[in-house]
DNA sequence: AGTATATATTCGTATAAGTGAATACAATGT
DNA sequence: ACATTGTATTCACTTATACGAATATATACT
């Protein structure tokens, strides 16, 4: 599946996206809890997130009963996953205390 | 000079803005007659979005005399430029008859 | 000084995008 | 069937962004 440039690089360019595509490239797999959690910020505003991340081709994601698994999609063109792979972090996208896992 | 990803993302993230930075990419140095030319779009969208990419480290400018002279800045960070050199252009940004230059 | 050309900026407006609050949906367990 | 927990969606609202039209600025030339 082809991705388009535009679409793609305005996904990233919003911090909480950007948070979450960077979260996921640390982590692997992560559930809608978690990224709750770790970002501190309302459920339905994290899943309108990873909604856009997901449409836009960047995530993918998998039930497993109650909870849904997200991770950056295996799928995506290389010249994606080169741009995520180059991304330079920094304070202004710090990750919090990242993750304790109270849930799932 | 460092660069945040999110207001770099946005940068591109909008198809005039792109289409630039591929001109850009592909031919070194443009003035902005040149690109208002190619993309047939009114001079001063152009201008606006050619300050826009500045602005956010991506473009540098020189005037000689007349004309401003646009490239893509050699002070970018690495990232930005592996960024920059990885995305694939398709048919949608479709840089049209490219440069007859008529101008300059 | 005035004219012509290249480029930048301002203003008003329309559309897009993000958010909080509330609600809906889905799966699990009792 | 009901309650609980995890996740998604809708609605109303606000803010951000892009655009056309008009205008301003800058340089070169006469």
């Amino acid at each position: 599946m082809s991705i388009l440039p535009v679409p793609f690089f305005k996904a990233l360019s919003d911090p909480t996206r950007l948070k979450l595509v960077l979260l996921l490239r640390a982590h692997d797999t992560l559930c809608v809890c978690d990224l709750t959690e770790i970002l501190e910020q309302p459920q339905p505003t994290i899943s309108r997130h990873l909604n856009h991340l997901r449409r836009a081709g960047i995530l993918s994601s998998e039930r497993k009963g109650t909870w849904i698994w997200y991770q950056l999609d295996p799928a995506m063109p290389e010249w994606c996953q080169t741009v995520i792979a180059s991304i330079e972090s920094d304070d202004s996208l710090s990750l919090a205390g990242d993750l304790t896992r109270q849930c799932c």
